[in-house]
RNA sequence: GACCCCAUCGUCUAGCCCGGUCUAGGACACUGGCCUUUCACGCCGGCAACGCGGGUUCAAAUCCCGCUGGGGUCACCA
């Protein structure tokens, strides 16, 4: 109970910087300042397929664009360094080792096909899913000798068989499972790269973590948790789930319905301070219950107890009612340096002016036909608008080739660039048999509201991805409400 | 399906722990009006909720149980 106060956000680098991991940083951040304690920033890149450094690249900057500031971090180092689990590999073995020795821990020799298959029955037999433990079964010198000899594996935690495990959780109190009910997880992969929930363990506790606040997906996964500490011998964090942010229809935040990404936020025009107390309200309350306030006076008046547990439906119109009570409380020199800072930066201003330039005649046309590059969102021109559906195709083909283009080629663009674009679009033409001569205009249309553009790879390069996602998926919408 | 979490206005929530002060408060949205050349802002007002059923109690939004509903998890992803 005495010691120092050190939290973490944790975040894993595959893909855009997440709302919901701002969401969790930004109580664990507050906690920390409010208890004079150290906020850490520790990147979970364990998984080699989908660990990208652009990703992590990206989340840093959107953490510092939010002004989270991180005490220790991979940029800047600390005393408990490296801050990035893919440097700390060795940690992670040599601790799976220890677990192996004393028993709590086994290789397992199964083939992801014969896991599969169990899997397969299981599912079928509608019996409980989970790893069948055949390997907890071998004798330990068969095991070390299947090893030495180089034969792949995994290793996996022994959950005791039977009894059950209790933890505890700030915000819910004891959470009991039954033993039975937890499966014997592999913790150290056959690439040698530990899971989550080792890396995760073994870091929270060699960084001196005192307080896990994370989301409420984790929940199920807590008894594992708790058994490795039992089974290292540590003494355990003070684990708090929070609720997750919803969609509208109670999910789960997804990108299919609801913009996540941070970069939408600022491509938006939101302003990061908005975007945090909004944040903040997702489950906290003032204790004079006013809406609006600053961080000082969140971390002020921060409870970690007093966080309210239903899942908070992520509401872009309340978020931008706030964000527009910020926009005028801003001195005018004030907004202009936002503006500076964001729809109007030199940089951004330098990309667009090339495809402009050309398609002008004086400095007063920039501002009516550029308007698109620095709106949120477009309105479509009259003439525009029956040009959004492809003439061959119709509108519901279209909302669907569309959809196709966003989720299936445009999505997993990390670094969007005008080749990244171009590439795509192309993949998309070569897999849906739709043409350049019918996909682009509706596109046109789409991105900008207008018929007469500059070129579309440029364009769409230039609005950025989330610029361009939020059109598009308004556009599919438009077009299915469109009739035929 | 199994396990776990959750449950107050359409949405975010206060109240619940320590039952009466709750004819349930605030905010967004919606709506009526005022201000105003217009719009926006701002101000005043309105609409709107304790999921259901049992207990316990003189008294339950508040405590207990059940049901229903919602959510999460069930990967060599985090």
């Amino acid at each position: 109970m005495s010691r120092p106060v050190r939290t973490r956000i944790a975040p894993s680098p595959t893909g855009d910087p997440h709302v919901g991991t701002a969401y969790v940083a930004l109580f664990n951040w507050a906690l920390a300042r409010r208890l004079g304690g150290s906020f850490i920033l520790r990147i979970e890149d364990t998984d080699r397929q989908r660990s990208t450094g652009a990703s992590e690249r990206m989340i840093l900057e959107a953490l510092r664009w939010l002004d989270l500031q991180w005490d220790e971090g991979p940029d800047r180092g600390g005393p408990f360094a490296p801050y990035r689990q893919s440097e700390r590999t060795a940690i992670y073995r040599e601790h799976a080792e220890r677990l192996v020795a004393g028993g709590a821990a086994y290789p397992c020799f199964c083939s992801r096909e014969r896991l599969d298959a169990l899997r397969a029955e299981q599912k079928a037999a509608k019996a409980q899913l989970g790893y069948d433990r055949r390997c907890r079964a071998l004798a330990p010198a068969e095991a070390a000798r299947r090893r030495a000899a180089g034969e792949e594996h995994v290793i996996r935690l022994a959950m005791p068989v039977d009894g059950e495990t209790a933890s505890d959780d700030l915000l819910r109190g004891t959470i009991t499972v039954a033993n039975s009910q937890v499966d014997d997880q592999v913790l150290l992969k056959s690439d040698g790269l530990p899971t989550y929930h080792l890396a995760n363990v073994v870091d929270d506790h060699l960084m001196e973590i005192s307080h896990v606040i994370r989301a409420e997906e984790w929940i199920s996964s807590l008894p594992k948790h708790v058994r490795l500490y039992e089974a290292f011998g540590w003494e355990p964090p003070v684990f708090c789930h929070l609720p997750l942010l919803r969609n509208a229809d109670r999910s789960k935040i997804s990108k299919r319905k609801n913009p996540v990404s941070l970069e939408h936020y600022r491509a938006a025009g939101i302003l990061p301070e908005a975007l945090l107390n909004y944040l903040a309200l997702m489950g906290w309350t003032m204790p004079d219950e006013r809406d609006q306030f600053s961080r000082e006076d969140f971390v002020a008046a921060f409870r970690l107890e007093s966080i309210s547990l239903g899942g908070p439906v992520f509401d872009l119109e309340k978020l931008g009612w706030l964000n527009g009570k910020y926009l005028r409380d801003l001195r005018p020199e004030e907004l202009l340096a936002r503006l500076r800072g964001g729809p109007l930066a030199d940089s951004y201003l330098l990309t667009i002016l090339p495809l402009v330039q050309e398609r002008i005649e004086t400095l007063a046309d920039f501002v009516p036909y550029a308007g698109f590059f620095l709106a949120g969102e477009v309105s479509y021109e009259a003439q525009a608008l029956p040009r959004l559906a492809a003439p061959g195709r119709g509108p519901a083909a279209t909302a669907k080739a569309v959809q196709e283009l966003l989720e299936g080629h445009l999505d997993p663009i990390l670094e969007w660039q005008v080749a990244a674009v171009e590439q795509a679009l192309t993949s998309f033409m070569e897999a849906s048999g739709w043409n350049a001569k019918e996909l682009f205009m509706p596109l046109r249309v789409a991105l900008t509201g207008r018929t007469a553009t500059p070129p579309l790879y440029e364009t769409m390069a230039a609005l950025g991805k989330e610029r361009c996602r939020w059109r598009l998926r308004r556009a599919v919408e438009v077009l299915r409400a469109m009739k035929a």
